[in-house]
DNA sequence: ACCTGAACACCGTTCAAGT
DNA sequence: ACCTGAACACCGTTCAAGT
């Protein structure tokens, strides 16, 4: 009859269409509340209220699901438009990076692991050259400025959303636990800088990272 | 029987005693092999030639197997007597990093990622604030160093293992293969450098970001 | 076309039992 | 003290079958 095909009109109650889309989107939720190894094909499925098997119809396996969550996180970076100052706009696009990983800290570390060529992946470089190249850079010097850049964006924001639960920065008796285990070291300059080692202020190393690397750059331009 | 003892004199063929530290050196050695994920409880215990409950007698569990892989592996590093010369001195340190990384290339995103708290651990990071130190900066000025530093050092080490099968850089079909997708993406400044990007030398990218940071800190040097 | 169930070959880990 | 086997509650994925 008319109203035989399931796809006509509402979908059975809690049975929306299942689509590549919303698999990825729950996918990413799913990472964030509950860690990347919690993100079972499985689980998933449980949780959009499918048969496992069914993920398989959208989804080639976990790994390029996994890739596809990248992708995702990837694409919600919104990418500044370059000032022509060179170190805002490295400041600029390097920041923009950094939202995403705050937004998504459990993702993070598959999307700076995982490299993919996708267009969504090649934005932010593509951006980073356009800007070197504006300020002078000959090509070959730019690809070293980019990859040290992105070099200490990766393992600062690494560092960032690894150590987010334990380095809170306002939980204090977490410091404080941290110093003792510091001056337990017996490491004569680890004890001298406890206090400062005990706490953490992301944003702030992040910028000091970048400055430190923009001057450098600054010195070697044409 | 004075032979009934099973450890007495040599041990029956294939059937070495079992410690702890047979179990960590040999997980090493399966990770560089066959990936950090083929290490299984069950599979090591195969390669022991052993019952997979037989090493929960000596290890707590896989988290923990883990963590003294990383053990194992930081304290392989062989860190170089510091000179007083500071350049040279940076250098030196993240050299001893980036051995200990080639020689343990699949290990190597666990070391990068776990923060321990063992002398192994904390080990490279005093050696690193005594250079700073010596070369003049106060305490807080070496925190922040250090982390910049460090930052680099896991962004670039990181990307070096992880690409390493990639892009060995002799691998000359391989790089034609990767100029052709980056020329496919339409975005013009990623074509021009393509050749540029398409092959890495790591050791020199490594050499030419830790010397942009430690120009820009000799500039803060008091 | 899309979804499903059973099945296969795995996991980590607990627990009670062996020597 | 050290090792083991069976068992539990999971995995990813293939394949043949359903609608």
């Amino acid at each position: 009859m008319a109203d035989s095909t399931p796809r006509r009109g509402r979908p059975a109650a809690g049975k929306a269409v299942l689509t590549r889309e919303r698999i990825v989107a729950e996918a990413v939720t799913m990472v964030e509340e509950a860690g990347l190894d919690a993100v079972t094909m499985r689980g998933l499925a449980r949780r959009l209220n499918v048969d496992p098997m069914s993920l398989y119809h959208h989804v080639d396996n976990r790994d390029t699901l996994l890739d596809q969550i990248t992708e995702l996180v990837l694409a919600g970076i919104e990418l500044p438009r370059p000032t022509g100052v060179f170190r805002d706009d490295v400041h600029a696009i390097a920041q923009a990076f950094r939202q995403a990983a705050v937004r998504h800290p459990h993702c993070t570390p598959l999307v700076l692991t995982r490299q993919l060529g996708s267009s969504s992946a090649l934005a932010p470089t593509e951006i980073v050259l356009s800007v070197l190249r504006e300020a002078g850079f000959p090509p070959d010097r730019a690809v070293h400025a980019l990859r040290a850049v992105l070099a200490f964006v990766v393992g600062a924001l690494l560092r960032e959303v690894s150590a987010s639960s334990t380095f809170s920065g306002d939980n204090l008796s977490g410091v404080q636990r941290r110093v003792a285990e510091l001056n337990a070291s017996e490491l004569p300059h680890l004890i001298e800088v406890a206090p400062q080692l005990a706490v953490c202020d992301h944003e702030e190393e992040f910028a000091f990272g970048l400055d430190l690397l923009i001057t450098a750059l600054e010195l070697q331009r044409p």
